[in-house]
RNA sequence: GCGGUUGUGGCGAAGUGGUUAACGCACCGGAUUGUGAUUCCGGCACUCGUGGGUUCAAUUCCCAUCAGCCGCCCCA
């Protein structure tokens, strides 16, 4: 074959689409029912976007970006993520001075990152994102992370934890790294290769080690939760305060961290338990960016978000062997004999679906036999079949697939015949 | 960026250094000249991911490369 599609793409086929159609309905539907509005921001941005949003120490920006130049000289990126583009938007637009605060977007669409494809990890993949900007009210965290779970239950999905965690503000984040390198330094040697390399890059990542679980370090290690300065415990508390409220199942775990630079104070994620699901088991992440709107150059403002992605949700629907509701079958299915019936066929399969039936015919000049075939593997509910007698008495012959029974109908019932 | 594993028709899957590359499913046609099941009969791979090498001869051996899958790192 000449052409290959390109490495960690996929092509939706029509049956897959179906389902994330399906999907993508209830997104929006939710989105509305919680006054979230679609925000639409193109598939690239300028690079200095992503390397000031993300963070130009994440492993995003430093090996996964998409980046080209256009023939303007332009340095560009493929997004890697959504976030950056709602608070460059956000910005441009100047939404902080809009009437209804905070301003509550959610967005559906690829995004792009350079890396080594695996199972729940494609270089193309789709996002649903969800930000609200401009209120640092911890309700509106709870809200956040409400909607996310109330997309998973209504699908249909179980298994679901929710943890939370909180990174503090800045200054917190700080002081805790520096304790907890102070903590491993001097026996640094004692951990795997990894950890020693997270040491100086994210000592944060050293206690969700799987190979040093047990290490003795670990459980003396600095807890985040014990850097916290007291608005940031209080806001921390009001977060799981309303969760519970609100029935809302979590686990604090401190060691919680996000990848992305600018997370601070409430940090999730919603992962998904059970055997066959693979290495990846985190469907859901978010946060807390309250300094990210300064940082691209509007007024500071705090902000709250996350994104999942469709991809991982289809493969939890499909593990836990979820089946969604997805009509499928043709109302009606035209069979035709004799040039005179061909003929006469686009003008009625025109009018049927004028008045909103599913109806296909045959265009590759099968005989009957083999039009009733293809009629039955599309699941059509009746077909409708017209030949030489059926034409010169102005009717056609409709037969319930289901139970084998036909009569002959005239031309002008055969909608409503079909309708009922 | 690193590691493991796989690559034969639309799909699944055998196979061998040398004559027409099994079989199953699907599909197409016929038996049934106006009817979807089943059954029976027939059809359906100038070719074994791609490129190169060894050989009289390669789908089979070697090398490279690409891709899929799985995992590490990291992430949704």
């Amino acid at each position: 074959m000449k052409y290959k599609i390109p490495r960690g793409t996929q092509d939706i086929l029509p049956e897959q689409s179906k389902k994330w159609q399906y999907i993508e309905k209830k997104a929006h539907d939710l989105c509305k029912r919680y006054n979230y509005q679609e925000i639409r921001t193109p598939v690239f941005e300028q690079t200095e976007l992503f390397a000031r949003g993300v963070g130009d120490t994440t492993d995003i920006v430093q090996k996964e970006m998409y980046t080209f130049e256009d023939r303007g000289g332009r340095s560009l990126t493929l997004r890697p993520e959504g976030t950056a583009s709602a608070v460059r938007s956000f910005v441009e637009n100047k939404m902080h001075g809009w009437a209804n605060q905070p301003v509550k977007l959610y967005y559906i669409g690829p995004m792009f990152r350079y890396e080594r494809p695996q199972s729940g990890r494609m270089r193309q993949f789709v996002q649903l994102g969800v930000e609200a900007m401009g209120s640092d009210d911890p309700a509106i965290d709870a809200e956040v992370i409400g909607l996310a779970m109330d997309f998973y239950r209504e699908l249909g999905l179980t298994n679901l934890k929710l943890v939370i965690n909180s990174l503090g503000d800045k200054e917190s984040r700080t002081n805790h790294r520096n304790a907890l390198i102070e903590h491993f330094k001097p026996r640094i040697t004692e951990f795997c290769s990894d950890c020693q390399a997270r040491l100086e890059k994210n000592p944060l990542r050293i206690l969700d080690c799987k190979v040093d679980r047990d290490h003795e370090l670990m459980e003396s290690a600095p807890s985040i939760l014990d850097y916290l300065n007291d608005d940031s415990k209080a806001y921390f508390a009001k977060v799981q305060k309303f969760l519970h409220d609100m029935n809302i199942a979590f686990e604090v775990d401190a060691t919680l961290v996000r990848g992305l630079d600018y997370y601070n104070n409430t940090a999730f994620e919603i992962m998904i338990d059970g055997e066959g699901f693979g290495a990846i088991t985190t469907l859901t992440g978010g946060g807390r960016y309250n300094g990210l709107v300064e940082e691209i150059g509007g007024p500071t403002t705090p902000g709250i978000g996350f994104a999942l992605s469709l991809e991982r949700l289809l493969m939890a629907l499909e593990t836990q062997g979820v089946v969604l509701p997805i009509e499928q079958g043709l109302d009606a299915y035209l069979v035709t004999m004799g040039d005179e019936a061909k003929n006469a066929a686009p003008k009625l399969l025109h009018k049927l679906r004028g008045e909103g039936l599913t109806v296909d015919g045959d265009y590759m000049d099968k005989k009957m036999k083999g039009q009733m075939k293809t009629a039955d593997r599309q699941n059509a509910d009746f077909v409708l079949i017209l030949g030489e007698e059926e034409l010169s008495k102005n009717s056609v012959m409709i037969k319930t697939m289901e139970t084998g029974h036909q009569e002959l109908v005239p031309m002008d019932e055969v909608v409503d015949r079909i309708k009922k």
